[in-house]
DNA sequence: GAGTGGTCTAGACCACGCA
DNA sequence: GCGTGGTCTAGACCACTCT
């Protein structure tokens, strides 16, 4: 668990001749552990640099490393003039973050739901896997027809940990964007989405909910969403009509 | 065109009262236009922090905050202890960074070509929009099948303008990796590609180079690549056999 | 005007690579 | 042991937001 964090220089790997660690990386995990730990909600500001670094004992240069590191990370929000807040996903951003359907202007297109149904079942053997789960463990299936432009475009089965998420069964219809809705209601932060796509053919159940024909190239999407522990909260696969979009990209 | 660099800022929109813009800024500028000018070559060193400090008339810290934000942008590599010294794509790296099949076990497949062809052609209407050309513009096509633990799993399609690439068509057979080749014998950087997903049915030609059926699923990825200065110098299609591999990404 | 983050400087010291 | 980049500090001043 406890990823690296992106902007931070490399851990020592295991068995090491114990490593150099900055000061500011130790500023960095502890600011985070209590981001994690709830000791300001999303939105709020955080002490000043000044005040955390009176706090900690260290220089205002070394609080601020530590936090450009974690405004990096999105975890933060750093406004000049006003202070530093805990990031909060607004629905805009949750859906269009980690979301990347556009159309062919490249334009992002904004989905809508329909056709939800919520199940609270055991998890399956590729679930158990993904979500790191115990054998017999209860999920909660979401499973839903999403539309783009008018159209329905993509069949979705998101699947979570019931233990993470107990009462999610009962919260339907759900909003749009699922990771705002954790957030707020069970205070867990999507750090980072990992995503496997392959084409596949379309089977009964994608011409029904999608109307394309049975066979038609379909693009499958399977994502497992982490936290910013490293923990895995969801397993999700989806199942796309790419006639009218595409799945856009840029890698640096 | 001019990229504002993922790392920095952002640039005043069009038409402000004049915004502020850092020192550190225009150090980035000066140094990227440098090193795209070819002051150095790839895989040597720039002047220490000190000496481009003194050069430049800045404090050594400001120029560390250009370079730091030059890495980030990978046009250089830091190591402590040896210099600064400007990016080299390695024959690997080339490979991997913009490659993102791999294995189900998360392994990353090593790709090899086969059956490949040059042709020095006017370019297509899609063509010209996406490279930017003007009309009766000529573009080198490489057509070639790329082999995956040795099976046929991708058909790739590579368009460069020929005024960009001249002789490309001479140097045949093309290394694996084309961007090292890029900016070996051209000295054109590949900083970042932009990809389109869609899936589609495998067409007569796919059935010929993959061995797959008429109709069944294919991943096809469109890509343009830029160079640092925003630069569009490729256009790719690739069409991939997803069965044995698939197209893993993180999105944060 | 007070308070915040953002920039810039100057200098000390540390970790690392190499000869 | 020298030169490099990396860390840390302390302080001055600037740009922005709000009252």
């Amino acid at each position: 668990m406890s990823t690296p964090a992106a902007s931070l220089p490399e851990l020592p790997a295991g068995g090491e001749p114990l490593r150099f660690r900055p000061l500011y990386g130790q500023v960095y995990e502890s600011l985070l552990k209590r981001i994690a730990g709830g000791e300001w909600r999303a939105g709020e500001a955080l002490p000043s640099e000044q005040a955390l670094a009176a706090q900690l004992g260290v220089s205002q240069g070394t609080v601020r490393k530590a936090l450009d590191a974690l405004a990096l990370d999105k975890m933060i929000d750093r406004r000049q003039g006003k202070g530093t807040f805990v990031a909060e996903l607004t629905q805009e951003q949750a859906l269009f973050r980690f979301f990347r359907l556009t159309r062919a202007d490249g334009e992002r297109a904004v989905p809508s739901s329909a056709d939800e149904t919520l199940k609270l079942r055991p998890a399956r053997a590729v679930e158990q896997r993904a979500l790191g789960l115990a054998p017999d463990e209860e999920v909660i299936e979401i499973l839903r027809t999403r539309v783009l432009d008018g159209r329905p475009t993509m069949v979705e089965r998101v699947v979570v940990p019931a233990a993470v998420f107990p009462g999610l069964e009962r919260l339907a219809p759900l909003p749009n964007a699922l990771y705002a809705l954790y957030q707020r209601e069970y205070r867990i932060n999507i750090a980072a989405v990992d995503e496997r796509l392959r084409a596949d053919a379309a089977r009964r159940e994608d011409v029904r909910r999608l109307g394309v024909v049975l066979g038609a190239p379909l693009l499958q999407i399977e994502r497992v969403a982490r936290t910013v522990e490293g923990r895995v909260v969801e397993w999700r696969l989806s199942r796309c009509d790419t006639t009218h979009l595409s799945y856009a990209v840029t890698l640096s």
